[in-house]
DNA sequence: GAGTACATTATGAACGTTAATATAGAGATT
DNA sequence: AATCTCTATATTAACGTTCATAATGTACTC
């Protein structure tokens, strides 16, 4: 191992805890002794070794995040968000991938939990198999990133999905669109179920009748988009407009509909959703509904963190407003 | 703190020593005791603490990654493929970002080295200010993943990035074309530089006088694409070529060229780098080159653990190749 | 029936840090 | 001169593991 605290007190002649001290800037320490014992320190090129402090201490200022795929842009923007947070705080970020499966997630907490980091940041998997009753059982703070589990409201960090899903899909409407096509996301996601139900209910409240054939679900990947509407044309559904999950859905739907001659937005509207970075850029504009993905990853760490120094503060649900943003593949207003 | 081996050990009646060894599955425990030892721990619902064991065994399985930006779809797929390799090994990666800021990059390292990682991935820095010494310093294994430092060439994982860019303005160059901009990187990334030179020595070797004010740098984002193209043509600067640095400026770059009223690739062809996922989605399918970003990752991790591994394993430059791929904003063959 | 071999378990120390407590010495107070 | 206070430093123990070594007991050998 490296040089430790033992060798300096050697060398220096002090007792490993004035060396301690000395190093951590404690004041019953005299001046000339700190300036000894950091001098020497910096001369063998100290380096405190913070897994002895983690466990000495009972704490790693380390945090676990457990990301649903952070290849995917959207995931990887929230992320980043999160580790510019926990910089800042000087927490550290323990990176692991779902990719969507409850079993991995599982594995992916215990493992975290084993390395003993001070609290768990998730995109979890909904639906059957999730992973409620463990997180349930957990003595460290956790906080759903963007996604909820029911039981656990108080522990999410959202957008308000469902909101602007219908609000998206009842402007469609309110343009004379009868035949609108969701392509919706992955059947685990809370995210998927709250834009679908926003879809629903949308098409409700204006009195169309729902059609299941216009509810495709797609795993969130720009193929699945570019291969549902082919499929779709192929099968010679008519739609009008296409609410997609996210734009990458929405970048393979609009590859697949210009492929088939299709005009948009003039025969075929799309919106996506997560407004992506470059989405504002594409040739077509694309219209979205813009999360604030880098402020969502930062609060959701800071409610996190907050958590963690107080571990009795009650747990509540966080909504963070999007913003629909109408661009060129639309015509709405 | 949560059950440690002590615990489980008076419950049970077994030394700690006899505890430890039962769970760690040893051979000189008679099976009735591991039955009992482990029953116990499962009823006392107990996880091994790992920083416990970092201590002891001086290892933490942990690498450090220190991206320039985890959020650039790019370096998302990189670290995408780091996590999966490594997780395949149990390994787990800390994740930090150095905003291509040397500074930053230093200080991720150094707390890095401060939490025991066992080893360094990263995308460093280059040119004035880079950490080359402070790598050279360190007792732990180190990869730069997808760029390289001076003196440390042995330690890179890289793409044939100076071929390929040499190879696309070649075939600008053999299709007629002699203003081919070249819509550079950030100073301070071995990549850009690279691929600068490639397209420096692509005119050279065709006879074509280098026109310095066609090399226009970009920090790599859409918008930058985007703003100098638009300033380009405000000059009134002709170019009807464009080599952009990457996928997401040749994004930006394609945007301004549509609203300027140039015709892709008719007008002006234009061709990106790194090939995203997306990319062949896009209404134009955009030509790139195509780097395997998560085998970079993969192959990045799989070397640094063979280092880990064997400390005396010879560093050697890994070239992994990529491969142009040609479609639609381009008329190149 | 003493000695040996072997299987099983226990003891003690160590990894590097920090906190609680103890000690030594100087100066002030009575 | 004895006590008290205060400052500076040292000692000890602890966090939870794992390894080296020691100890115990049983079975087998001659």
């Amino acid at each position: 191992m490296g040089v430790s605290l033992k060798e300096i007190a050697e060398k220096s002649g002090f007792s490993i805890n004035t060396v301690s001290r000395a190093l951590r800037d404690e004041d019953d320490v005299r001046p000339e002794t700190k300036a000894v014992i950091r001098t020497l320190a910096k001369e063998l090129k100290y380096v405190p070794n913070r897994v002895a402090t983690s466990l000495r201490l009972g704490a790693t200022n380390t945090i676990g995040v457990v990301s649903a795929d952070s290849a995917n842009p959207f995931f990887a923007e929230v992320v980043t968000g999160i580790e510019k947070a926990a910089h800042a705080k000087n927490y550290h970020i323990l990176l692991t991938n779902s990719d969507q499966d409850p079993a991995r997630e599982l594995e992916s907490m215990e493992v975290l939990v084993g390395r003993q980091v001070d609290g768990l940041l998730l995109m979890p998997v909904c639906g059957q198999g999730n992973n409620s009753e463990y997180l349930k059982s957990l003595d460290i703070p956790y906080i759903l990133v963007g996604r909820w589990l029911p039981g656990l409201e108080g522990h999410s960090v959202l957008s308000d999905e469902y909101e602007k899903a219908k609000e998206i899909t009842s402007l469609f409407v309110k343009n004379g669109h009868r035949d609108i096509l969701h392509l919706s996301g992955p059947a685990s996601v809370s995210s998927s179920a709250d834009r679908e139900r926003g879809y629903r209910d949308a098409l409700a409240s204006a009195g169309i009748p729902l059609r299941e054939e216009l509810i495709v679900r797609t795993e969130g990947h720009t193929e699945d988009g570019h291969r549902e509407i082919n499929a779709l044309i192929r099968k010679e559904l008519p739609f009008t407009a296409v609410f997609a999950f996210n734009d990458l859905v929405a970048i393979g739907a609009l590859r697949a509909l210009k492929e088939a001659g299709f005009r948009v937005p003039k025969d075929v509207e799309v919106i996506g959703y997560d407004d992506l970075d470059f989405s504002r850029y594409l040739q077509l504009g694309l219209s979205s509904v813009s999360i604030p993905k880098q402020r969502m990853g930062r609060e959701s760490f800071e409610e996190l963190y907050r958590h963690i120094k107080n571990s009795s503060a009650p747990y509540e649900r966080h909504v963070i407003e999007s913003r629909v943003m109408l661009r060129e593949t639309t015509l709405l207003e």
